[in-house]
DNA sequence: ACTTAAACGAGACGGTACGTCCCGTCTTTGC
DNA sequence: GCAAAGACGGGACGTACCGTCTCGTTTAAGT
């Protein structure tokens, strides 16, 4: 059942798309989150600022999409151990959150504080896909018998990626580092898990 | 010896200091980080806007200094063991974390990355104090014979801050579970740096 | 010997050309002439604004077109003087002015100054034609020896079409009261061409 | 009786005023009516849009109080004859339309009737003032004798702008030959009024 | 008391970006 | 090849803030 409105008019150009998101994300690492503006992206992109605003209400949200897109989270492969998965999934947010330049995370998460909608959508995208990574990741434990119970998935989420995240945005500490670190968290959550000190 | 050019002319007038940090919070509460503007401050504090920029070289300072103002970070008290000082720690982070509307902190960090000067008070006020305190801690620890060697301060303090910093900030988690979330970190680190698996 | 090209493809239809004329009138009288758009005629039309663009070179064209459509200017019926021919043509020019609002009409004539296509037009549609008509009466007058010599055309008409051009688009009068101004005009120019004042 | 609130805060600056009104003469000048725009006055003028936007409401009104600004209308001096006094106030009227390039005062014209506020000061500005300086000719001729009674001042307002308006805005005549054309029209009106033919 | 100099409330200033609107053109699908 | 629908590049509009700069007034400290 496709969107009926496809048929009428124009279609919309899928090369203007692809030339906004490249202009956006161009124009953040040449000029910084709080530096981008929109008609610099339209000028860059070649395009005019109705394109842009036909696709995306705000600023704010164009910055979302052209940073954020495709957040992948693919379903974790089983590595045969709560350990070893905790360490994949450690490594997954790493990668992610080291793909963009930290001034642009901080500047997408304040947005996401000052509009609903980008809100919704960054949870949507973004946390409760991971949050369903980590609840596969919690099961396989259970089935294994490493754990007794099932713990709290959003703990267990805010344990593995805080960290690197504070490493990043707040520490701003090397990113080299962060595998180091990463290896650590799992390390660390493995540990408190397996105690089972964290309740359901 | 104190600044000659004090002496001069009328002297600031300390109840328009209150009223600005006042008028700043009240707005950050009733509009949010985002919709909060300079010229509100001046009216809702019943001041002229040189007040304020006589005081604020910006307005990102303004709303660190009304927000921050004193996160007195004192020196932490011995409780006797690394697993114990690691609680207390980490409750202290928790609640000065929860102490401001979760849009304001992530504002505040966004403006930390525009604002090299801002960046430079942000870390002096809050990180480097705050770790201080942990590297304190640890200390603490290899001279009590829990540790054999001090693992890398900066990394400790990712793995303390970092979750709760997620849980409020960016999985927006109910503020309520933040004392439980505390101890189980304090826990987790604890378990991992016992084990010895952090370097120095 | 017709247009060779009307031979190819699908024939205009001449339905679409109604529903603009239409659709730009209704939209005049509603909104005003500054508050027209094209796309408001193409809805209202239910027309593609191309079809407008395929026969308008502008905007400007297609409301001028609309309102000016036919401004006959018949050739005008000896009335057996020229104090009598003078105040037929003052009446139709009065019938003329008075078909549209005044909004529409001063809007039309600024819009003659931004555009030379237009200009060119309407003093062909409208001001050329209307002086071979001045131009008529005073050569009949000639003719019956009520004036010696033929005065300039150009003159007489702007003293003809003035004061009622004047008195609805500048003094914004009372329309009822155009015929009573248009016989006095009518009185005021025979009376000074019949004293023989004006030059050829 | 002054404004009082001029006494708080920074005064307007009048070289601001001067800056907007002459760069939008200039612009006038250079660009013409339709290719007028906000940014370039403030440009030129070295001033903000904000600046311009706190004195006028609209980019009509700026334009107008630029061109418009002081259309004095002095009283007009006793020329001892009505035909005398047409003549002098005919020679005004062409000497005002001729200061302004016919496409703004097209422009204007328009502009007129899609800004009520701005229609009501061209009235009280120009219109008003203007028929003030017919009604005391007619009233003097009255007083002298020459007429039995005042005739409409609009319909008099009417037959003497009206040739000089058509004549410069419509048939886009010489303007070297308004000087001619204003004579003609004091002639022809002084006759038909004189005849009597013109009610009050 | 009188001068000096800076701070004060108010609000205008230059500048920059926003998001909206409209023009005239182009690109689809269908007839 | 015309039709409706609607996306496109371009560009102006009027608004909102920022951080600075006058105004005229007020407040101490130093004479």
């Amino acid at each position: 059942m496709p969107n009926p409105r496809q048929a009428v008019g124009r279609p919309r150009d899928s090369q203007v798309d692809h030339a906004i998101v490249r202009a956006t994300r161009e124009l953040l690492g040449e000029r910084g989150y709080a530096g981008l503006t929109v008609d610099a992206v339209a000028t860059r992109a070649g395009v005019g600022k109705a394109a842009i605003y036909r696709r995306y209400a705000t600023k704010q949200e164009m910055i979302f999409s052209a940073v954020v897109h495709d957040m992948g989270e693919q379903p974790p492969p089983d590595a045969g151990s709560l350990r070893a998965d905790l360490a994949a999934v450690c490594q997954t947010i790493a990668g992610q959150l080291g793909s963009a330049p930290t001034d642009v995370l901080a500047g997408l998460l304040a947005d996401v504080y000052s509009d609903t909608a980008l809100g919704a959508r960054f949870s949507e995208t973004f946390l409760q896909r991971e949050r369903l990574v980590v609840t596969e990741v919690l099961d396989r434990a259970v089935a294994r018998g490493e754990l007794a119970a099932r713990p709290d998935p959003a703990t267990v989420q805010a344990l593995l990626m805080g960290p690197i995240f504070a490493w990043l945005l707040i520490l701003m500490g090397d990113p080299d580092k962060v595998p180091d670190l990463a290896r650590t968290v799992a390390e660390s959550v493995a540990a408190v898990l397996l105690t089972g000190a964290v309740a359901g």
